[in-house]
DNA sequence: TCTTGTGAAGTGATTCACAGCT
DNA sequence: AGCTGTGAATCACTTCACAAGA
């Protein structure tokens, strides 16, 4: 009963979604505390900075090992170090964005991917008045080119940031040129074969299903 | 046992949040529905259209009431109109931006938003290089004005596009003010007292779980 | 016959509570 | 004494399956 039939926990497809989600949150926060000087933590002052329970961070780390100490905590450190091999974050990940509106500007310009390995290496667009101006530092080319340098680059995750229109046609190309990831900014619900990842970041859904919340406590005189 | 002790599906607050969250994926289809001129759409074709299972939709919609026919479907305009009203579209909403920078410009020429009866009104920046000059009509204003300018406009949301290391600040500002909403742009996660809305963009985190998905089935040659 | 709306069953995630280690 | 790691219990969500209406 204590070592015989171990739980299977190191199989790594049992882990749940929800529990990955969770774990780039763990991540940024040890930085945090890293960053203020705090060597040790446990699960309750991790909790309240993150605003979960002690229980579900100890049961969520459960599923990838031990990797405290009884009495103690974590070292900062250490979890955090752990915790970004996990998730992969211990290396780069080389990315490409698609569509260089507005949008695709700020993606580009947007300091929060690089700290945790992500670097965005070429920039495609179909429109041939933004092709050949690189942004900051990086080529913007034609659509045409997006199977080469994809194939060639070792690209494992593209970016969308084109007209909700386009969005899907673009991640087929994403897709079959070899990207195993998608971080999707279009306002759709892309279809992806198994095996791909994809996430969808959607201000307009958020919004949109807050302003519920905002109708039911009108209590307060506005 | 037909009538007597009705289901208290009518308590609005008992309506899981996961299911709010999906409502208006459903408006959004709809709306598309109705673009390319369908009438009617039963729980299987639009489940098809947002990968959802059938019996998810129907149970989601059974929170708020019947609003199909059976055998027949569901009329699109009428759905999507009762969503549209379940969810508060149906009204204007305010919103003011906090963070003029390349985000917050990003988000103001945002073309997402409108659609929904989603307005910003005013922006503003501790930055006095940027105050004054408006961002596409919408003027920018510092940081002192917005008290008054979020109690005197009515203004329900805050949208905070600044650094990390300002976000907490800001959005305590903007709750203190009489905002009911937040948007968060930031790459933390922040708190706020009960009976306020947040909602968190970070597409950092969103990347950072996808690589963990991309180290499981290194199966295919990169 | 087709499809909804919904109790009941099933599945999955969170929290509890405590043995065990430091 | 303090805190982790984890089965067991609870809670929440999804899916099933079918009665009933068009």
């Amino acid at each position: 009963m204590t070592d015989a039939n171990r739980p299977i926990h190191m199989d790594l497809s049992g882990v749940p979604d929800v529990v990955i989600l969770r774990l780039p949150m763990y991540v940024r926060a040890l930085s945090q505390l890293l960053d203020a000087g705090s060597e040790v933590v446990n699960s309750h002052r991790l909790g309240r900075l993150l605003r979960i329970t002690p229980a579900q961070i100890r049961k969520d780390l459960s599923y990838f090992g031990k990797f405290g100490k009884q009495g103690q905590g974590y070292s900062v450190r250490f979890l955090r170090n752990e915790l970004r091999r996990i998730l992969g974050l211990d290396r780069n990940w080389s990315a490409c964005l698609v569509g260089v509106g507005n949008l695709g500007q700020a993606i580009i310009n947007y300091p929060g991917f690089a700290p945790e390995g992500f670097s965005v290496v070429a920039a495609f667009d179909s429109d041939p008045a933004l092709v050949g101006k690189p942004v900051r530092d990086i080529p913007v080319r034609p659509m045409s080119d997006l199977d080469a340098v994809i194939s060639e680059g070792e690209v494992a995750i593209g970016i969308v940031a084109v007209p909700a229109s386009q969005a899907q046609s673009v991640i087929d190309q994403l897709v079959d040129a070899g990207v195993r990831g998608i971080l999707n900014y279009a306002p759709v619900a892309p279809s992806v074969p198994d095996g791909i990842v994809i996430r969808n970041i959607d201000p307009a859904l958020s919004l949109q299903s807050m302003t519920y919340y905002l109708l039911q406590d009108d209590s307060r005189p506005v």
